[in-house]
DNA sequence: TAATATACCATATTATCCCATATAATCCCA
DNA sequence: TGGGATTATATGGGATAATATGGTATATTA
């Protein structure tokens, strides 16, 4: 499975194009569809993106036993339905659909947010904000910035 | 998984290239990723780095089964934003981006510290302080300097 | 045909490769 | 065990390739 990491800053064209950052590309280059899924983020005014290999193994998951609740069901499937797939032109771009800059805002700048099996797609400005809001919150509940898993075998 | 042991002064190149050390890359060799994965430490200013496996297997972690809030869930994100894929040239080079120089306060000198499943990465006299001060820190509190399993976290 | 989307090409910038060399570590055999 | 020979490592610089990004031409579709 893919693992994205790292924060890179690109710019949007007048076509909307925005070049997906390198190490994104070859971290997807093992998978069958060849560019990118996204969707409007629920928490927050970005967009998520990721391989088409976790959709397919979510979609699976969703066929087969599983415990998401009725509620947990009714919002993946919502997911689904805002999901564009969007394939990567010769140069390793792809093209923002409207719904999608409308949701996240983004104007000239695109910030790629790497978060392991995932990234986000940001308006940098927007994302600058969203990032002190969680450090500050992480400060006032006194959370410990330490990666806990490490589960097993480490 | 690697083990990371004793403490290397190398020199940075005018393009930001170290020489990681020879023992530190024998002990990633097996790894898939060939280079190291490196972030800003949050306690100090230093560097923290460690192999793919370790990011992959916080990443699997993230989207399977985990107890984590979503508070820490925002918080660990962070990592992977910050984390950076650092590959070896042929003669096992890395180049230190501006944010992690930025960070650690790196100038000519770079220090590599083993840590066992991970090392850091530091400006060496930023590290000879820092060693003064944990030093200090053990003798006031008592603390026995005795090896002891450490069970888990980092 | 107009409007839109896709493919194709050009280029500046940046990163990567490749080679050269000094130093340090290791080997090997007398 | 000593000491020269050999190999590995760290480091420097120039040549080469990859990336991001802009623009033009061709194809689609409304």
């Amino acid at each position: 499975m893919a693992l994205f990491l790292s924060t890179v800053l690109n710019k949007m064209d007048s076509k909307c194009r925005v070049s997906v950052p390198s190490a994104f590309r070859t971290s997807l280059k093992s998978q069958s569809f060849k560019g990118v899924v996204a969707f409007p983020s629920y928490n927050d005014n970005s967009i998520d993106a990721c391989g088409i290999e976790r959709m397919e193994k979510i979609s699976n998951s969703l066929d087969s036993e599983n415990d998401y609740s009725r509620d947990e069901f009714d919002l993946i499937s919502l997911y689904f339905g805002e999901a564009e797939k969007l394939p990567f032109d010769k140069e390793g771009r792809i093209i923002l659909p409207k719904k999608l800059i409308n949701h996240a805002q983004i104007k000239n700048n695109v910030l790629f947010v790497g978060l392991g099996p995932t990234f986000k797609i940001w308006n940098p400005e927007h994302y600058k904000t969203k990032k002190e809001v969680m450090i500050k919150n992480a400060i006032n509940k006194n959370i410990n910035p330490r990666l806990k898993p490490i589960p097993k075998g480490m």
